[in-house]
DNA sequence: CCTGCGGTCTGTAGCGACTACAGGGTCAAG
DNA sequence: CTTGACCCTGTAGTCGCTACAGACCGCAGG
């Protein structure tokens, strides 16, 4: 219980705890660089303070955003080098906004056709089944849903 | 070049270049058996007949609709071992249209957010970045695009 | 003092769905 | 008979973790 909450020393549990990471997140965020090699106690156990919550927390939002280890990396060398990183920032920003569009768009198509073929399906009691024989068929055509053939 | 179009014999390379699929891949599928293993020459190259492309095309259309190959599995395994398998294969088929759309959700999430910093980054000349200072606040909020209260 | 239990440490293997290579064998054309 | 394009196998790499195994540490109770 007693979290030492005052100044240092967060074992590598209480920061997993207190940003929501996985415990071996935390220190795989650290081999892979995007958390800093904390210092450690006399028996080699790492000691985390509060600027080390902070990038963990930094790094797990962006991941809720969707932005990949790489994209983060090159997110925090802004952070950490940059003046005046936000031009770059946001275009890091802008790029990962349109691949998230991208796959919004890839999804989209996806469910369009899945919502048709089961509507097809009906009961499932029809012996040509329309999902296998869709799936058997020639390619799916992007207008297979031609709900708006736009 | 002589693709040996008539009847049987499709060496990999022609079935990959027929429906689409990487080289590695074909070898790949049959390995985790999606693919049954071909006859073979006597010297030991596979020879893969209509049946085989049919199969194959199947698996790839399936991918396109995002299926994961465990689920493509169990479809396969339905187009061979039952008499009626629509209503299983649209159960299928109906569970990943859920996947597909909690993922299309969880995107717009992404894509609302990072729409609304990219624009407030505005031309990137700001002291300030809002989409780092965003990453450093706490929690990103679920009602951060504030534009549809709804 | 010992024992036990929980934490921490390291390195490594596993997931899914490929992709790419190394190191060989085969085949047909020139 | 050599060249080059194909084929074969097995294995390692990718991404972002997650989960072990086996060892060590720290503290409480008896």
């Amino acid at each position: 219980m007693s979290a030492s909450k005052s100044s240092k020393g967060l074992q590598r549990a209480e920061l997993a705890r207190r940003t929501g990471a996985n415990l071996e997140t935390v220190r795989y965020y650290e081999k892979v660089g995007l958390l800093p090699p904390p210092p450690r106690t006399a028996s080699g156990y790492r000691s985390y303070d509060g600027a080390h919550e902070r990038r963990l927390g930094f790094v797990l939002r962006a991941r809720e955003l969707g932005f990949s280890l790489e994209e983060i990396r090159a997110l925090l060398r802004l952070v950490d080098e940059r003046e005046q990183p936000c031009a770059e920032a946001r275009g890091l920003a802008a790029t990962h906004l349109a691949d998230v569009r991208a796959k919004i768009t890839d999804l989209k198509r996806m469910e369009r056709v899945l919502k048709d073929v089961v509507a097809q399906c009906g009961d499932g009691m029809r012996p040509d089944c329309p999902l296998i024989e869709t799936l058997f068929r020639e390619k799916i055509d992007k207008e297979f849903g031609a709900s708006k053939p736009q």
